[in-house]
DNA sequence: TCGATATTTCAACGAATATCGAAATGAAGG
DNA sequence: CCTTCATTTCGATATTCGTTGAAATATCGA
């Protein structure tokens, strides 16, 4: 995972509309949603989310697929946690790094919710 | 954590100076970097650094503290798996979300390297 | 083939961002 | 008190980004 390729990632995270359809992807699992949908549910007319839609896909973090005369778009998870992975990076100078301490350590992403899962 | 504190922080890293910056103050751990020694090792002028630096502490990533007549900056842990957490939240519709194949399911960020730490 | 539906591309505008040098601020030490 | 050092604020400029309606593209059903 190349420095260029995150940032890619990451500025298209940054913002509204693409944060909003990137999670609503993730939510949805593999199966997607078609790109008409995310329009409504996100009240963005079709042509500013086909931009961000284009972006985001650009920056590695949903697929396309076509189905019938709808296009699926579903959330990239490998590209999400390279994406996080290269955030923590040898983080903590090798330190404690996994205390329930979350304010003074980098505790893996699994907190709360997922570790009683 | 709001949508709008995630789009800051996200637009905060999607830098290549800051996200080189913030990397840096995170794999320094607690202890910080002063503002001076992280203007030298990214190479960029300091007025420029500064610029980049208030937005990551605006954004919540990292923090501030006077030492002497240095400021050092340290990351913010929290903010970092906070951001993390907002990402994933609720992933996968609920199905499998921890398989180890990455590309089809949410595995959390522990891959690999921490794995078996 | 024709019409209907789903989505993308285009062109253009205003707003926000990155950059840098020079000047200003604020703390330390003699 | 005054100088020095570390860092920030200030302008000014070039670039990038978000938004939109209208037109283009692609698929389906009859």
């Amino acid at each position: 995972m190349d420095a260029d390729t995150i940032i890619r990632a990451l500025g298209a995270l940054a913002q509204e509309h693409r944060l909003a359809a990137f999670r609503l992807l993730v939510q949805a699992g593999a199966a997607g949603l078609p790109a008409g949908v995310l329009a409504e549910r996100l009240a963005v007319p079709n042509s500013s989310l086909s931009f961000h839609l284009a972006q985001l896909s650009h920056a590695g973090l949903i697929r396309q697929e076509r189905q019938g005369r709808s296009l699926i778009y579903s959330a990239d998870y490998a590209a999400m946690n390279g994406l996080i992975g290269y955030l923590m990076e040898n983080c903590c100078a090798g330190a404690v790094c996994g205390s329930d301490d979350a304010s003074s350590g980098c505790a893996p992403a699994i907190s709360d919710e997922r570790k009683s899962a």
